[in-house]
DNA sequence: ACTTTATCTTAAGTAAACATTAAGTTAACC
DNA sequence: GGTTAACTTAATGTTTACTTAAGATAAAGT
């Protein structure tokens, strides 16, 4: 799960990041409101933490920018701010929740915990960082989009589901091409070479291991 | 939009319910914990709201046991105590939302409003600059009405409704024309076609992708 | 170090899936 | 009952992915 968070204030930023990444998220960071809108229109998050008051571009206008765009992705406000009519503001603007500072680090992250709850299964696997996501059948290094045939996709994800085992050449042909005999053939290797350069994996030591006579094998590191 | 009141003080719920019916939602009342839980295992609400201080049943336990068998219905607690630890304790028992008293009547109305457009059917659905009524039948492109025929709006509207999600052909088959078996049918790509058409959709990069082999997905960009 | 064997890599041929058009069929409306 | 519009089927064209095959590279065995 990954959560961005943009706030000027450093301290703040610096409790709230190791304090989430504890918790297990991955967490990036933006110090003003057009780096924060720089990195959405680039990479994917899960969760958006906004401070009200920021540089360039306050928090108020970047969450209409962003929802100009996109209506799912969970925004909660970090504020100071506590009339209600600024809250009202916020909350029709298109966020989906409302933190006044000071809050309890305990309470943000049940805030947090609510909004994924409420995603519902979209099962994501994950390979290092490498992560699938099977609902929209699509794949991500990096967090960087890498499209992959549908052959491909099945394949990279039976390895994964099988992480730490090794998958034999004939498991991998009756699994995931359905041939049922013995059959020689070169298909295998020609997507795993497919694979491995469209997520650019060395062939030594990487998340996918080639097992000489055997088959493969998928890992985090 | 039904919506369940929990609360014992009479002046709350009557200020609660006559606010809210204006707003133009259909409202039930509670006025003690034990009744509440009668009302949800024989009712359905869109939503309820919780007060935290409750006779025969208090609201934590309460939500606790609609929890058990409902994870989904949003449940908002209203409540006097402002201590953060029972914040949390509200959280975690599964409340989807807390607002503390005295609070203001358009907040409380905002926090509700984010709840029901997180579900499903809020009438206009929007897939980028394209907009779906569907309460009218009537499509939008850039504000331009778009005519579109029966089946090319229902799967229009499927896909929409299923943003970000890969529908398969099968799946479509099945909600959308309701056959249930195997078919081999070019029918969905006849449509595909025509409502590309129409709305004037380019194949590569647009609203509508297609995935090979699977089916199709509809994303904002 | 040389041979053998397995895997990697590339390119080209083949097959499958999809897009598109037109014609045929059904259903609705006047 | 005739006419129109919508839906489905079928045929054709186009694109994309899959497979085969063959040469290059790397690992294991002698």
């Amino acid at each position: 799960m990954h959560i961005l968070i943009v706030e000027d204030e450093l301290g703040i930023v610096q409790f709230l990041q190791q304090g989430l990444q504890e918790e297990g998220y991955q967490v990036t960071t933006a110090n003003d409101g057009s780096k924060g809108f720089e990195l959405i229109q680039t990479q994917k998050f899960d969760l958006i933490l906004l401070d009200w008051m920021l540089p360039k571009i306050n928090g108020l206008d970047l969450c209409k920018a962003i929802r100009v765009k996109d209506q799912t992705t969970p925004i909660i406000f970090l504020t100071a701010k506590d009339t209600i009519q600024e809250t009202i503001e916020g909350l029709k603007a298109g966020a989906n929740d409302y933190i006044k500072k000071p809050f309890s680090f305990e309470e943000l992250v049940e805030r947090i915990k609510i909004h994924f709850r409420n995603q519902k299964g979209s099962e994501i696997l994950t390979l290092g960082t490498i992560k699938i996501d099977s609902s929209k059948h699509v794949v991500f290094k990096n967090d960087e989009e890498v499209s992959l045939t549908q052959r491909e996709f099945e394949l990279l994800t039976y390895l994964v589901k099988n992480k730490g085992k090794v998958c034999t050449r004939n498991q991998i042909l009756k699994d995931v091409w359905e041939i049922n005999f013995e059959y020689d053939t070169g298909v295998i290797d020609v997507f795993m070479n497919a694979i491995r350069k469209k997520l650019n994996l060395k062939i030594e030591e990487d998340y996918i291991k080639t097992i000489r006579g055997i088959g493969y094998i998928a890992n985090d590191l």
